[in-house]
Parts: structure tokens; sequence; C-alpha cells
DNA sequence: CTTATCAATGATAATCATTTTCATTGAATC
DNA sequence: GATTCAATGAAAATGATTATCATTGATAAG
């Protein structure tokens, strides 16, 4: 349960950011939701349960500050904020992001399987890449049962 | 010239829209600017050019109705504002956007080389692949060279 | 354990992209 | 040419995010 929690606050620290309960709160938020995608209103609603005296401005500030530390990546999925989760291990590109175009859903797939792709891409334009961000929309299993079939 | 500008204009009327002068001009300009992409304000600027009393909402309004046809895109480069690009011909999927981490620049890569990947997702996930999106960020051709090389 | 420093916080106001409202205009139809 | 109602432009409203600023408190020195 420390574990990724520690690190996370280990690379506060080691940045000289002051390590407040605020953050702390937060970084324990964004571990216990990290199967979600979750906005800047969506943790500041959760974790003002804890924190009552908590602001939105250090909710955004915090987000932010994490996402600069590459600790969080910030996703769009186009409903008009921004959205958070945690990012891969370093060595990792970020996984991909199925969206269900009937019922919204969003999962993730872990393989990235593009190693071949980027190799093309750079062979052809000389443009070296160092990630990706890649959503397929569609349909889920689910809904596609749902539609009988 | 008026090739893909008359099947838009057509597309338009065959959906019971109006074809008043501010259309036409609006998406006249995105064929001319048809290798940018152009967000609200952008193309706000240009038309008003030729049509000074153009407004503002009008091109947001335009913008989404287009969106809504599948005749223009709605792409996100997370600099605070939705952009826009002509979607390709129904049968292709979307072009890939390689994004220069140094320069800031955005190029299109046309092959998308995804089959395999969407098949793979099909048969593990029960996920009915319709489209993708992708973006590469990296280092392009241009900055890498001028980093030494 | 104090004390001092200055980063961090919370409340609030400000920004900025986008949407809504509403009176007026004009494209389409007959 | 007259009718109708979708489309427009100006302006206000909205909603996410950011900036401001006085106050607080984490951290490090004494
Ligand atoms: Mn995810
Ligand atoms: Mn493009
Ligand atoms: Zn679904
Ligand atoms: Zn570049």
């Amino acid at each position: 349960m420390g574990e990724g929690l520690q690190r996370i606050l280990d690379h506060l620290r080691d940045c000289q950011y002051r390590l407040t309960p605020q953050r702390r709160l937060i970084v324990e938020t964004l571990l216990d939701y990290s199967q979600d995608h979750l906005s800047a209103e969506d943790l500041y609603r959760i974790v003002k349960r804890r924190d009552p005296a908590i602001g939105l401005a250090t909710v955004y500030r915090t987000l932010d500050l994490l996402a600069s530390l590459a600790v969080l990546t910030k996703v769009n999925f186009g409903d008009g904020c921004s959205r958070f989760e945690l990012s891969a291990a370093k060595r990792y590109h970020h996984h991909h992001h199925l969206i269900c175009e009937a019922c919204g859903v969003v999962q993730g797939f872990d393989e990235d399987l593009l190693g071949g792709l980027e190799r093309t891409i750079e062979r052809r334009t000389g443009f070296r890449v160092h990630d990706h961000e890649v959503k397929f929309y569609g349909i889920c299993h689910q809904c596609r049962q749902a539609a009988e079939g």
C-alpha cells in the first residue's frame, strides 16, 4: 500500500516540494482510484470528504504539479475537462484507451504493439517517437451483446 | 477546386441545412487551409477578412455542424482549444499526428497500419473498433538535425 | 524546542473558450 | 412577391481553469 505512495512522496521531496497534508491526501486518493480517470472536480469532491477545508485551487495545482513530474498523465476524452491517471513506469509507453460510442465506458488496453509502426514512422519521416497517445472508438463487448449479436 | 467544396455543400443541402453565405465562406476557407488545424478563433480571424460582419458564434455553430456531419474532425492538441480538420473519406480511418515536443509542429502520417492491432483488440476484449485517434510525441526531423544529428 | 523563511494554501476574482439567448435577417418554398 | 422558420450577430451566460493575495504552516537553522 505504501509502495507506490512512498515512491511518489519521495519524488516530491527529492524535487524540493513540501509534503503537505493536502498533497499526501491527493496522492493517496489518486492511488485509491487508480483504475479511474478523474477530473479535478471529481477528485475535489472525493478528497473533500476527508478534508472539508481543502480548496479546489489546491487540487488543480497539485494535479498540474504531478503531471509536470510525469507522475500523472493528463488525458482528454472530449467531455470538456482534463482527466488524469497514474503514468506507467518510465520505460513503458502509455496504455491505449478503448472508448465505447454507445455507453461511454473507457477501458484500458495494455499491450501497445506499436513498435513496428514507430520504427516505420522514424524511417520514413525522420521523426523520433518518444511516446504516443492512442484512442480507439467503437462498441464495447457489453453493448455488442446487448445489441443482440 | 469546386470538387470537394461542391460535395460538402451538397451534403449540407441534402440534410436540409440552408446554404448561407457564411457557411459557404467557412467551408471554402477550411478547404483553403486543409493542411492546417484551425481553431474556431483562427478561422474567425481569417474569415472576417472576407466578411467583416460575420459573427464568432456562427463560426462555432458551423464548425459544430460540420463535425456532426463528419465533414470535419475535432482534434485536441492540449493547447486549450479544439481544432478542426477535414475528415478522411468515409472508408479511411483518420491519419495520425506527429507532434514535435521541441518546436510544436504537427505533421500528419497517412498510413495507419493499425489493422493488426485492431484485430488483436477485438479478439482479446470483444471491443469492435470503428475508428482511432493516434498521436505520437517526439522530435521532428528538423529539430533532430538542428540538435547536431 | 523556538524562530525565521518562504512555499503552499484557500477564498476570491479574473480569464478564456464555448454556449446560450433573443431579436432580426434572409434562404427556401410556393 | 409573400410566408415561414432556420440562421445570424450581439451580447450575456456558463464552466473549466488560472491568477491574485493575504494567511498559514512545512522545513531547516539556531
Ligand atoms: Mn487509462
Ligand atoms: Mn491532421
Ligand atoms: Zn459500451
Ligand atoms: Zn520540431
